[in-house]
Order: structure tokens, then sequence, then C-alpha cells
DNA sequence: GTTAGTAGGTACCTAGAGGAAAGTAAAGGG
DNA sequence: CCCTTTACTTTCCTCTAGGTACCTACTAAC
């Protein structure tokens, strides 16, 4: 990774694609729950509002992360599924809670040592 | 308080502490050019305004990820550098680099399908 | 006394993301 | 003819992150 005299940061474009907002409870909830609806999404990725949801899985569907699958029944039934692409995150996503675990911790001590 | 979906995504804290708006390119700046000033961060992290940079340079501090020294001098110099927490984050946002360098083109290509 | 140079702080304002709520489509059942 | 269900879509509105511009302290040098 020899990015000298770049001066912007060359992880700026995956972390829009990866972290935009409400992209990683989606995503994660398709990880741990498997293929589902949209009424289930919207149940499991607490506080979303169906706009908010429409235009994130649109986005990852766009990017290639998530799969829609639309069966044309009445009432509609919509699936979304991760494809091999998004599961290809698992292991980033892992050594990314990884961190976490480690090293939350310092997080909040240092927190407090500087509110305090 | 953001709500990012804390209950349904366990890497939602560590996301908000590392990926919110402007950390990486600050974090990056920092650890390719080392320790310096207030304003050579303003140079190098293009487009940022000093408001927003003196925000999340307090909150970089506060979590931990970067120390601040001041020197009474006049002119006032103030130096910022990474502690070994954030040092710490190097493998990650290398994995993050390298799923990039793998997977962008493939994103781009989803992306080109999508519209086209 | 005034200017330069640094690292901010503060007041004001705007753009845009996101929330709430209502509307839409479709087919079958009553 | 209306009701039901699902997955959105649309409209309207709010709220806040961030931008702009100006203000601050401090001393040496001119």
């Amino acid at each position: 990774m020899e990015i000298r005299g770049l001066e912007a940061c060359p992880i700026a474009d995956v972390i829009d694609v990866l972290f935009s907002r409400w992209t990683t409870p989606i995503l994660w909830g398709l990880h741990e729950r498997g293929r589902q609806r949209f009424g289930d999404l919207e149940r499991h990725v607490p506080g979303i509002s169906p706009k908010v949801l429409t235009q994130r899985l649109r986005q990852l569907e766009r990017d290639g992360l998530v799969a829609r699958t639309y069966h044309a029944e009445v009432p509609p039934r919509v699936e979304y599924e991760i494809t091999p692409l998004g599961a290809s995150l698992e292991p980033l996503f892992g050594s990314l809670s990884a961190w976490g675990a480690t090293n939350m911790p310092s997080i909040e001590k240092a927190r407090r040592a500087y509110d305090g």
C-alpha cells in the first residue's frame, strides 16, 4: 500500500459503499437470518422507515451486494438475499468485530478519562 | 447518540467510532505524514472546514485514537499524532483497502449493469 | 499602533437526509 | 363494490450536519 503522495483517503470510496447509513444493519440482518422479505427486514432493522429501507436496498442491489427477487403474486412478495460479492465481506466484518471487541473498552476508557 | 440499529448490528458502535464523516481521511493523513499541525491537516484533507476539522479532531482525541499536543508559544502551535490505539487500526484499514482493490471493479460493473 | 501568524470559537444559514403519513397496484374473497 | 395484504411510492415536513464568515488571544516585529 504505497499511496504516498495521494492526499485523498484511498479507502474513502469503499467506506461510502459499505458504511453509509443503515447499510450494515441491513447486511447483517440478511447475513444472520438469510433470505427474507421486505417486511421481515423492516421488522428486524429497528427504527428504519420503509422509504429509507427501500432506498438502501436499491443502493445495495445496484452495488451488487444484495439480490432482489420479485414474485408477481397478489399480494406481491419480494425476497432479498446476500450475493457472493456481499458474502465476501464476512472476513472484513469479522475483523471489524474483533477489533471492536478488543479495543472498544480502551475507547470507552479514553472517553471517561477525557470527560472527567 | 446516533441510532444505527444497535440491537441488530454488533459492529454498529465500532462503525460510529471509525467511519463517521471525515475521520478516515484525517487518520489517513496522520498515518501517511506522521505528526503534524492543524494547518497541515487542513491543507491535506481536501475540502474540510476548520470548524469540522476541530470537531473531528476533538472526537478522535476523546476516543483515544489521536493525541493533541499544545505548545504555548506565540503564535500557538498544536501538533496531532496517532496514538498506539489508533495505530492498531492499520491492519484493519489494510484489509479494507485490499477488499476495495479486489472488489470495487465488481461493484462498478454491477452499477453499470444496473443502470444500463 | 498596527500588522502578521496560528488555532481555534461563534453566529448564522442552507442543503439534504430522513421521518410520518397517506396513496398505489394487483387479484381474490365476501 | 369493498376489503385485504404487501411492497413500495409520494408528499410534506423537520432536524441537524456542515459551510461561510467573522471574532478571539497572544506577542514580536515593524
